[in-house]
DNA sequence: CTAATTATGTACCAATTAGTCCATAATTAA
DNA sequence: TTAATTATGGACTAATTGGTACATAATTAG
């Protein structure tokens, strides 16, 4: 009785050894999903003008990313990953602080400079999600804290080199400068003008002193 | 030649004096509505539902509130009505400090109590709304600036009194202020635990010292 | 060459969406 | 009583939703 469970051929790269290859990039389409996602939110994203912005047809899509929220899921992983490495990647030629100050300027250029601004695809994701789709919350809350994490590490950071106050601890800080993001990026989106926006980062850079 | 546009009877109410009486209360209809719209979102928010919590039919519906987002616009101004009465109503036995602080508390006591949490309407509809129903999204900017100066002056009250520091002016402690309150809301939907909530609070409350 | 395997194109599906149409019911004005 | 007016119930629509089924195409292993 051979009972074996076949194999599934694979490369190192991931892709198929055997059978038909793809016609299309994994990863390419991933992203391209990634920024639809990031424009339109997971619910607000419809299949059909997924299928549009990836390139594919919709068999390959479910052959290759099985349904909508497993490739959301990928999708947000994406761009978390992305994010994380930007903040790395900057810290090789800035010093912690003028890597926390650029992530919050770039979030703002984006309004300023087209009058629009997407946010955060993982806090605009905690929105849609909450208590609507459980699973997608559990991953989002598990890249928060991550994110929460990694700012808390830069605060530190930034505090050994006496560029930011110790009156607060680092994770404390963290939790401010997540909240004055989110709150930005929420009152952009209810038409808050530019006066609102600067004082609020006054007020929190004053807190950084 | 008698082109005369025919009166449409309605007395002091608003209801009509002739025709077949409404078999439901529209105020009350409204009500549930509104906190339908506040659970749900306005996009998430499902017609058919909507007649289930309303407790009409579609045709009651149509012929009472035009269409669902001439409803919503309704549950809005019904919202902000609302939130600005419990205020001026607080006001009549509280200090401006002590009704800011009893604003923030409540936002949060429902989400300790229940788990879960709704959020402000009005910053919900703004998320919602962004970029994807513009008529509802300039209403929403209405309000917000109403809500800005509403709480610019509870500040400013607070301030004459020397219950808040006058470091800062009013303006921009209600920025800060709505600020913080949005961001918490944001962070509690992407699962943030109760130390970051504590966290921005006592940093809030550091600023207004 | 054949079998196994994977990818793609086409047709389909049931459920849901906001909204319309029209007949009928219930009321008031004249 | 009749006409005007408003409310209600029920059937209907066209579009869109995420997802499935299956035949066929393209590839590799043996």
């Amino acid at each position: 009785m051979t009972n074996v469970v076949k194999k599934s051929y694979r490369n190192s790269l991931g892709s198929a050894k055997v059978g038909r290859p793809k016609e299309f990039d994994e990863d390419v389409a991933l992203m391209l999903a990634m920024n639809y996602f990031w424009d339109k939110g997971y619910d607000n994203a419809s299949l059909s003008q997924l299928l549009k912005e990836m390139k594919i047809s919709k068999s390959s899509f479910y052959q290759t990313y099985n349904s909508k929220q497993a490739l959301f899921e990928r999708c947000l992983s994406l761009y978390t990953k992305h994010q994380s490495e930007w903040v790395k990647e900057q810290l090789k030629e800035k010093s912690a602080v003028m890597v926390l100050d650029d992530f919050l300027q770039v979030s703002m250029i984006e309004f300023q400079q087209f009058g629009e601004i997407r946010g955060c695809l993982l806090m605009n994701s905690a929105q849609v999600c909450y208590k609507k789709h459980p699973d997608l919350s559990l991953l989002i809350q598990y890249q928060f804290k991550a994110f929460h994490k990694l700012f808390e590490q830069l605060i530190r950071s930034g505090q050994q080199s006496g560029d930011i106050s110790s009156r607060h601890n680092a994770s404390m800080l963290s939790s401010i400068y997540i909240n004055t993001l989110n709150g930005l990026s929420i009152m952009i989106k209810a038409g808050a003008d530019d006066k609102i926006i600067q004082d609020v980062l006054q007020g929190f850079n004053l807190q950084l002193k």
